[in-house]
Parts: C-alpha cells; sequence; structure tokens
DNA sequence: GGTAGACCTGGACGC
DNA sequence: GCGTCCAGGTCTACC
C-alpha cells in the first residue's frame, strides 16, 4: 500500500468498550516492541490510536483502537463490519492478547519491584500479535534479516495471503491459510526468501494442533520445556526461541543477537568479542531473574527512543522503516 | 561442543 | 543501470 494512502475504517460497524487494568496506557503499552510497526498494524500518530485487523469467523474485520479518557480507561474498538455475537467474544480474546490484558496493574508493579528504573514511566508489557502463529511468524521473518525487510515480509504475507476487510485491510493469514500455500508461492510473491518452507511447516504443526499455546503458557511447563520445544520447531534456533518466550508472556530468557551486541558494547561498554560478549550480557541480566527479558528490552527501546523520540510519536512509513541496528 | 559455509533479500557502493 | 559486497539467524555437515 503506498504511504500516502491512510486505511480509514469508514463503514459503521460493531463497537467495542474493552476494559483494561487500571495503569493501562494505550500509547505507551502499544508502542513497546516493533510488532506494533508489522502489517497488519498501523498505529496513527496524528489520532494516538492503532489501525489493525484481525481475522475472525466470517473473515477479515478491520479495527480501530482508541483509548478517549485517561490512563487505566476502557478502550474504544470500531470494526468497519457488523460482529456476529460469537466474533466479539473473539475480537475480546485477541485484543486480550495483543495489548496483553492478562498482566494486572500487580504484576506489572511485580517488575517494577525487580526493576525500578521503569516504575515511573510504568513501563512492563510488551505489543504482541492476536494470534501465537501470527507471533510465530513475525519472529522468523526478523531473522537474518535487516527490519526493512521485516516490514516488506510482512506487509506481503498480509495482502498476498490475507483476508481483505470492508475498509480495505487486511488480516495476517492464517496457519491455516499458509499451510496450504505452495512454499515457492510464498518465496515468489511474499519474498520470505530460503524461509519459505519453514514457514509453511510451521503453519502445519499448528494446524495439526502440535503448537499447543496452553501447554507453552502453563505454570505447570517449565521455561527449560518450554525453550527446548521451541527449538525443535523449523526456523526456530536460541534468538527465535528466546523471543518467542517473551511473547509467550515468559520473560527468564534473552534473545540474543546483533543488536544485543551493539548495546553491550555501546551502552553497557562490554568489550571482548562477540561471544565473549554474548556470555557477559548473560550475566549482566541475571540478577532481572525472572523480568530478564524486560529488563533488557527497555533498556534497548529506551535508546531507541533516545535517538528517534518517543515510540508513541514514530511514524511507521518514516521512523519505524527506517531503523535498524547499524543505523542508529 | 565448536566451527564453517550455505541459505536469501535488499541496501550500499563503485563503476 | 548493472554488478558486487555485506548484514542478518538458522541449519547442516564436519571435526
Amino acid at each position: 500500500m503506498p504511504a500516502l494512502v491512510r486505511p480509514q475504517v469508514k463503514v459503521r460497524g460493531s463497537l467495542l468498550r474493552v476494559k483494561v487494568p487500571a495503569d493501562y496506557s494505550l500509547s505507551r503499552d502499544v508502542c513497546s516492541y516493533g510488532y506494533f510497526l508489522l502489517r497488519p498494524n498501523h498505529w496513527i500518530v496524528d489520532q494516538q490510536c492503532l489501525l489493525t485487523c484481525l481475522h475472525l469467523e466470517d473473515g477479515a474485520a478491520g479495527c480501530k483502537l482508541s483509548q478517549p479518557g485517561n490512563k487505566g480507561s476502557e478502550l474504544s474498538v470500531r470494526f468497519d463490519r457488523k460482529l456476529t455475537k460469537p466474533e466479539q467474544v473473539e475480537a475480546r480474546a485477541q485484543l486480550a492478547r495483543m495489548l496483553r490484558l492478562d498482566e494486572s496493574r500487580a504484576e506489572v508493579a511485580a517488575f517494577h519491584k525487580v526493576d525500578a528504573r521503569w516504575k515511573r514511566s510504568g513501563r512492563g508489557r510488551l505489543f504482541r500479535s492476536p494470534t501465537l502463529f501470527e507471533d510465530v511468524v513475525k519472529t522468523v521473518t526478523s531473522c537474518n534479516v535487516a527490519w526493512p525487510s521485516t516490514i516488506n515480509m510482512n506487509r506481503r504475507l498480509c495482502e498476498v495471503c490475507g483476508k481483505q476487510s470492508p475498509s480495505g485491510l487486511f488480516s495476517f493469514p492464517t496457519a491455516k491459510r499458509i499451510a496450504r500455500m505452495r512454499a515457492g508461492t510464498l518465496r515468489a510473491r511474499c519474498r520470505v526468501g530460503y524461509r519459505d518452507q519453514r514457514l509453511v511447516e510451521l503453519a502445519k504443526l499448528f494446524v495439526r494442533g502440535e503448537v499447543d499455546e496452553a501447554w507453552l503458557t502453563s505454570s505447570g511447563t517449565s521455561d527449560d520445556e518450554a525453550f527446548g520445544f521451541l527449538l525443535g520447531l523449523p526456523g526456530i534456533g536460541p534468538y527465535a526461541a528466546g523471543n518467542i518466550m517473551m511473547l509467550l508472556g515468559r520473560y527468564s530468557r534473552l534473545a540474543l543477537d546483533t543488536e544485543s551486541i551493539r548495546h553491550g558494547k555501546t551502552v553497557l561498554g562490554l568489550t571482548g568479542t562477540d561471544r565473549a560478549i554474548l556470555k557477559r550480557l548473560d550475566k549482566h541480566y541475571e540478577p532481572f531473574g525472572g523480568h530478564r527479558f524486560r529488563s533488557y528490552w527497555f533498556e534497548i527501546w529506551e535508546w531507541y527512543q533516545e535517538a528517534r523520540g518517543p515510540a508513541h510519536l514514530w511514524d511507521r512509513d518514516e521512523v519505524g522503516a527506517s531503523f535498524t541496528a547499524s543505523k542508529f
């Protein structure tokens, strides 16, 4: 979609009111992780609201999320078509996952108790996708590639494989859809490169129910068990598995990549070979225990914001599309 | 357990 | 406009 064309939710559809935790801030908690810059998401800076598109029982439904009141006030979610009752239930569940509404004020406070640096800003929640499948695909499309390519892959996945809503927004493709696609088609039309076969295999695992989100998030499943399972998935290595752990709400692991090395060198002043820096990073965040990823991530996020201004003022097609670790 | 090279895309650069 | 080089994480083969 051309940068100058701003998608609009024009049709008067269903309106959902969504209750949020008392400390919830839409602009802060959405603009907290890079996925808010990836399709089907579009943060509208001058309105401070999120435009996105959900895949529901009767197809794609574009929606605009806003928080008309102060922090903690309920969200207004306007859809571009009428939703059936079951669709409303499904939409609420997807929105809750995406916005981390399951993370209460007390849970965020527990993080601040371990790392008080983020108490003032209130940061604690990390934006994610409405489904685990989308989170996994977004993670795979962020591996071994510069950020602008990740943006392109996600845009093409939505436009080529997603469904179009009444107002013209594209939803993210479902696992069922990707599982039916030929790897060559994904490669040629979505420019996913060698990830093509891995994405199809991942989708098939989801369709067959072999990736069980309930098990992965269960308190009865240890971090080691969840991490080990993720490592066994196609296209998922240590970085991707660590990232997906965070997306599942497990913050005890880091997702270390070249960006981490840059952070270790420039912000933490670590020296030595890349391998040595990675080891030191692991050690450095040990004191944050079960919250390590958040402490690590918000340091990186703050650094981005110092360079590019507050994230809630980033325009997806300008700042969002241009930033890469090597350019900072 | 550690290491080297292939896998792809897109941006940067030189001509 | 074209060709070359490089960055990026995972996977496989090999030692």
